[in-house]
RNA sequence: GGGCCGGUAGCUCAGUUGGCAGAGCAGCGGACUUUUAAUCCGCGGGUCGCAGGUUCGAUUCCUGCCCGGCUCACCA
């Protein structure tokens, strides 16, 4: 939900600044100038043609079309120097009123021009005294006129609500914030890169579910107005994706949208992107070392290589990374061994006798999850792996061969964040109903992340499924690890903020 | 939801122990042919988040509300 100004502002509403750039456009057009052409002439980008220039592949005389925002200006008389971005860099015009024209040059450009329009400029490259790269403008042209001031000159955008409500703005006045996206998208490339080139199939499933699952969740709710049909927003991609190995692909994954109803928080947005990949004929140590390939190459693909800083911890991708059975990791950390209270009623005294906030409702799993969640992640900075679940928390994982209530799973953790999941997959069709219909008497008794009974998918694993690995990753808190970002909205272009309301009084 | 901190010009921020509201940038007018946070002279710009209360007087103090940030709880 984006926040609109609701009305076309009155005259009396704009701001001077604003007052001043309308009577400009207005003077723009009765001069015969259209402020929003149709089409650009451009030879160019900036980053081209600073390219060429540099390595002296451009002809001195040869004239050159550039294009972009206007985002400072130095007028000194009778000559001027300005900066304009397309988007590629930022380059120095250089405008003399004995080169444009003295009309053009005192009217148009030092007048009806404003910081934040978008130009076009026809010149020769050349460098200046400073010897910075600079295009020595000829002709100049308009391409859009803005309306409203610029943020900032180099303080940039800094109040945080503006900054995410109108991420435009802090787009284009924090350069930073700019690049950060671009290490986003080299993120998702080079996890496709890695998966593309690993023989992954990469495929789409549903977002709108009838019957939703595949992760402890509170779901959204939608309706589908002509089926007469109660929907729901995928909280995750897992049951969909294991249909397609028993379809008979052997590895396949996604990259999407994920939904859940929960509260927002530094590590949490209501919809998040997620990979998931499923691989036939290995285990949850095949996807444990997959995983430590995986990254690796994408650190190594992304920064160059395999070290980063991250809020001010040196952290290191190279594998192996170090593998902790979950129990030990917590005694060692909380002096508490769960193994030694076997029901959900020992557990939570010991742990309220430590002083901790121990839920009277929850389940043993929930509070071995607790228990690391409040004494093992944080501390959990280097790259590492936790592995040996309870069972009880992980329904669809495969269980580990002589235990009764610990499956084959694994949880990645860096710098304090839990950022991957991943298990051997539970594939047999009558272990995974008990467990479901377990879930689903979780769900009637009040435990709202538990799933319902998914009959379909039972009857999918009643074929066959392969063994198989599957792994789960936010692609939002790797992104966080890679920028050095603590927030999760700050790797997110449009997080979910709440609604903005209007003052009662001051509306109309 | 609880706790803490904050909201002052388009942007970034100062300030008022209760007495005409400040700076830099941006804007407007002027000077200036190698600047790059250009410089210099001059000017305009404010519902001090909103609403009540206390007071001779409130941007400042009090109460409530709105919005935001951090944090706890919950969760990935």
């Amino acid at each position: 939900m984006s926040s609109q100004p609701s009305l076309p502002p009155t005259e009396q509403d704009l701001l001077d600044q604003e007052r001043i750039r309308r009577e400009k456009l207005a003077r723009l057009r009765s001069s015969g100038v259209d402020p929003y052409p149709p089409r650009v002439e451009r030879t160019h980008t900036i980053s081209q043609v600073r390219e060429l220039f540099q390595q002296q592949q451009l002809d001195e005389e040869e004239r050159v079309a550039l294009v972009g925002r206007m985002i400072s200006r130095r007028v000194m008389g009778k000559l001027s120097f300005a900066h304009i971005d397309d988007g590629t860099g930022r380059l120095q015009i250089m405008v003399r009123r004995d080169v444009l024209g003295a009309e053009p040059y005192n009217q148009f450009f030092k007048k009806d021009l404003d910081l934040g329009d978008f130009i076009g400029v026809k010149g020769k490259m050349t460098l200046t005294r400073t010897g910075e790269v600079t295009c020595l403008v000829e002709e100049i042209t308009l391409l859009a006129k803005a309306l409203k001031p610029l943020p900032a000159k180099w303080h940039g955008l800094s109040d945080p609500e503006l900054r995410q409500r109108q991420r435009y703005l802090d787009l284009l006045a924090n350069p930073d914030v700019r690049e950060r996206f671009r290490v986003r998208a080299k993120i998702v490339r080079a996890l496709r890169e890695y998966l593309d080139g690993e023989g992954f199939l990469e495929v789409e499933t549903p977002i709108l579910q009838p019957v939703y699952g595949g992760a402890a969740a509170e779901p959204f709710v939608t309706y589908h107005n002509y089926l007469h049909q109660k929907l729901y927003l995928r909280i995750s991609f897992e049951l969909y994706l294991k249909r397609l190995l028993v379809g008979g692909y052997d590895r396949v994954y996604e990259i999407g949208r994920d939904f859940r109803n929960e509260g927002i928080s530094r590590k949490h947005n209501p919809e998040f992107t997620q990979l998931e990949f499923y691989e036939a004929y290995t285990d949850y140590h095949g996807v444990m070392r997959r995983t430590e390939e995986m990254l690796a190459y994408v650190v190594e693909r992304v920064t160059g290589g395999l070290k980063i800083t991250w809020q001010g911890h040196d952290i290191d991708f190279t594998p192996p990374w170090p593998r902790i059975p979950l129990r030990q990791a917590i005694l060692e950390a909380s002096g508490i061994d769960y193994d030694q209270f076997p029901d959900a009623e020992s557990l939570r005294m010991a742990m309220r006798e430590k002083g901790m906030d121990a839920p009277s409702e929850a389940s043993r799993g929930k509070l071995i999850d607790k228990l690391l969640s409040h004494f093992v992640e944080p501390n959990l900075i280097q790259p590492t792996f936790l592995i040996d679940y309870p069972l009880d928390v992980s329904p669809l994982a495969k269980r580990k061969p002589g235990t009764k209530d610990i499956v084959e799973r694994f949880e990645g953790f860096v710098a304090g964040m839990e950022i991957c999941n991943a298990f051997s997959e539970l594939n047999d069709p009558l272990d995974q109903l008990e467990r479901f219909l377990a879930q689903g008497r979780a769900l009637e008794a009040g435990d709202k992340e538990a799933t319902p009974v998914d009959m379909d998918y039972i009857n999918a694993l009643s074929y066959g499924m392969p063994p198989a690995g599957g792994f789960g990753m936010g692609i939002d808190r790797f992104t966080m690890l890679l920028t050095d970002q603590d927030n999760i909205r700050e790797v997110i272009l449009f997080p979910h903020l709440r609604p903005e309301k209007r003052d009662q009084d001051g509306a109309s």
